[in-house]
DNA sequence: TCTTTCACTTA
DNA sequence: GTAAGTGAAAG
C-alpha cells in the first residue's frame, strides 16, 4: 500500500476520534437452506430472522486511528508481542442471555511485502507464502451476550509472533507485511456443536486496524507515538532529565558515542505532533456516523478493504506448511512453562494429533469435550493453525477436524444459518484444522451454487469519514454473505486456520438456530 | 532483518 | 518481590 502520504505524514492537527460502529444484522440465510440441513425448514428457518442488530465500535483507544491512519507498524516477536494499541471494541445489540463467541484472526492485507525507505511504506515484492491461520478466542468466550456489552470487549492479550512454528497459539505473521484484524462474532449454544450448519456469525473488519508487522520500527514518528502512549514504554519518554539520563547510562557502560537513534527520538519526542492528541483520543469514545453494509448494496469499500485483487487466487503451491511434529523437542520443552498449560490440559502435545502429524488426523478432533471454559487459565486464547499444504486433498467433512473460513476479505459479513454447499477449492486452499466440527465462520458466498469467484465483491459497504456501522442483512440477500461453507473455512491467500484443542471445544457448542434472539 | 539482552515500566 | 510488557541497542 505503500500509503506514503497516510502511513508518514503526521497531521498538524489533533485526529479525532474517529469510532468505527460495525453494524451486523445476522439473518437467516435462506438461500443456504437448500444444500444443508437446517433444524427447520427452509421456508421457516427464513421465518427466522433475526431482528437483532449488532454494532461494533471500535473503541477510540485505538486511538489508533492515529497510528492506523500513518500504517501503524505492529511489533512481532519470537516469543510473541502483544499488539499495541489493543484492539477493543463495543460491542451493542446482543441478545443479553444468548451466548456468543467472540474471536479475531488477522488475515493479510495484500499480496506484497513491503519496505520501509524514504520514510514511507512501499512495495517491495511478493509476499511470502501466508503463515498458517490462527484465531484468538477471546478468553471470556462462550459469554452472554449481556457480558459482552457490559463493557469494552479487550483483545489485549492476543499475541503476534513470527515464530512459524510457535506452540502458544500465538498469531503468525510475516514481518514487513501488510495485515488485517478482523473481528468475528459467533452465537453460542452449548447445546449445538460448534460449526454445525446453521452457525450464526457476524465478521467485522476495520481497515482503519491494518498495520504493517516489524519486528523492529521502522517509522520512528510511530515509535514515538507507543513511546509517548504505551505505559510500559514510559521509561522511554522523553524528558530531558530522563534523556540526560539514558545517555549518562549508557555513556558509563563505555558506549562513547550516543547512537543517533537516541537523540533522533529525542527530537522526535519534542515535537511530536500526536503524543498530547493521542492521549485525548484515548478516553473518549463516541460515535458520529454509521457505516452501513447492507443488503447487497455494493459500495466503496474497496478504498477500505485491500481490493479484491488484494485477495488474488493464488495456488500458494508454496504456502504455509505449518509442521509441528519438526519442533516437538522445543514444544516439549515449551510445555513446562505454566501459561502453555491451558492446551495442554485437553491435548498434552505428545498425543496432540496436531503435533503428530502435520495434516490433520480426522478421528482425534473431536474426541475431547472439555470446556475451556471450565478454568480460567484456558481463557487464555491458543490457537493452532494446520500444515495441509495448499496441494493436500481436500479432506471430506468428517475428516476436517475445523472449518474453512471464507477468505474473503468482509468488511463485515453476517450470516445465520448454514449450508452445505460444495465448495470451490482454488482459489482457496482448504484450510483443515484439527478437531472436527462444523464450521465456525462458514464460507461465505454469494446466494446458492453461485460461484465465489468474485466473493471479494459480495462484501458491500459504505463508508463514513467519521465512523464506521457495518451491518449484515441477511434478510436482504445476503449480498455480503448468503452460502455458507459449514464444513471449511477459508482465508485469504489461502490460508489455513485452526483453533486449539481446547478453544476447539470451546467454541463448540455454537447454535445453529438463526434466531438470534432467541435465548440460549 | 532478526535475535538477544538490557533497563525500565506496570500490575 | 515477582511476572510480564516496553523499545533500544548490539550482535
Amino acid at each position: 500500500m505503500a500509503d506514503t502520504e497516510e502511513a508518514y505524514g503526521m497531521p498538524d492537527t489533533p485526529v479525532e476520534p474517529e469510532p468505527k460502529e460495525l453494524q451486523c444484522e445476522p439473518k437467516q440465510d435462506n438461500q443456504m437452506g437448500a444444500s444443508s440441513k437446517t433444524p427447520t425448514s427452509p421456508q421457516a428457518a427464513f421465518t427466522q430472522q433475526v431482528r437483532e442488530v449488532i454494532h461494533i465500535y471500535v473503541h477510540e483507544e485505538m486511538y489508533a486511528f492515529k497510528f492506523y491512519k500513518r500504517m501503524t507498524e505492529l511489533l512481532i516477536k519470537r516469543a510473541g508481542r502483544r499488539m499495541f494499541p489493543s484492539y477493543k471494541v463495543k460491542v451493542t445489540g446482543l441478545n443479553p442471555k444468548t451466548k456468543y463467541i467472540l474471536l479475531m484472526d488477522i488475515v493479510p492485507a495484500d499480496d506484497h511485502r513491503y519496505k520501509f525507505a524514504d520514510n514511507k511504506w512501499s512495495v517491495t515484492g511478493k509476499a511470502e507464502p501466508a503463515m498458517p491461520g490462527r484465531l484468538y478466542v477471546h478468553p471470556d468466550s462462550p459469554a452472554t451476550g449481556a457480558h459482552w456489552m457490559r463493557q469494552l470487549v479487550s483483545f489485549q492479550k492476543l499475541k503476534l509472533t513470527n515464530n512459524h512454528l510457535d506452540p502458544f497459539g500465538h498469531i503468525i505473521l510475516n514481518s514487513m507485511h501488510k495485515y488485517q484484524p478482523r473481528l468475528h462474532i459467533v452465537k453460542a449454544d452449548e447445546n449445538n456443536g460448534f460449526g454445525s450448519k446453521n452457525t450464526a456469525f457476524c465478521t467485522h473488519v476495520f481497515s482503519e486496524t491494518a498495520f504493517i508487522a516489524v519486528t523492529s520500527y521502522q517509522n520512528h514518528k510511530i515509535t514515538q507515538l507507543k513511546i509517548e502512549n504505551n505505559p510500559f514504554a514510559k521509561g522511554f519518554r522523553g524528558s530531558d532529565d530522563m534523556e540526560l539520563h539514558r545517555m549518562s547510562r549508557m555513556q558509563s557502560k563505555e558506549y562513547p558515542v550516543v547512537p543517533r537513534s537516541t537523540v533522533r527520538q529525542k527530537v522526535s519526542s519534542n515535537h511530536s505532533p500526536f503524543s498530547q492528541e493521542t492521549r485525548n483520543i484515548t478516553g473518549s469514545s463516541t460515535l458520529n456516523s454509521q457505516y452501513q453494509c447492507e443488503n447487497g448494496v455494493s459500495s466503496t469499500s474497496q478504498d477500505l478493504l485491500p481490493t479484491s485483487n488484494a485477495y488474488p487466487s493464488l495456488p500458494h503451491e508454496s504456502g504455509p506448511i505449518y509442521h509441528c511434529t519438526k519442533r516437538k523437542g522445543k514444544h516439549v520443552r515449551l510445555t513446562e512453562h505454566s501459561y502453555k498449560k491451558p492446551y495442554m490440559d485437553t491435548s498434552p502435545s505428545e498425543e496432540d494429533p496436531y503435533y503428530r502429524s502435520g495434516y490433520p488426523q480426522p478421528s482425534s478432533s473431536s474426541s475431547s469435550t472439555t470446556s475451556f471454559r471450565t478454568e480460567s487459565a484456558q481463557r487464555q486464547a491458543c490457537m493452532y493453525a494446520s500444515s495441509a499444504p495448499a496441494t493436500e486433498p481436500v479432506p471430506s467433512l468428517e475428516d476436517i477436524s475445523c472449518n474453512s473460513w471464507s477468505s474473503v476479505p468482509s468488511y463485515s459479513s453476517c450470516t445465520v444459518g448454514g449450508g452445505m454447499q460444495p465448495m470451490e477449492r482454488l482459489p482457496y486452499q482448504h484450510f483443515s484444522a484439527h478437531f472436527t466440527s462444523s464450521s465456525l465462520m462458514p464460507r461465505l458466498s454469494n446466494h446458492a451454487g453461485t460461484q465465489p469467484s468474485d466473493s471479494h465483491s459480495m462484501f458491500q459497504h459504505q463508508s463514513s469519514h467519521q465512523a464506521i456501522v457495518r451491518q449484515c442483512n441477511p434478510q436482504s440477500g445476503l449480498q455480503q454473505s448468503s452460502a455458507l461453507q459449514p464444513t471449511e473455512f477459508l482465508y485469504p491467500h489461502s490460508v489455513p486456520r485452526t483453533i486449539s484443542p481446547h478453544q476447539y471445544h470451546s467454541v463448540h457448542g455454537v447454535s445453529m438456530v438463526p434466531d438470534w434472539n432467541e435465548n440460549s
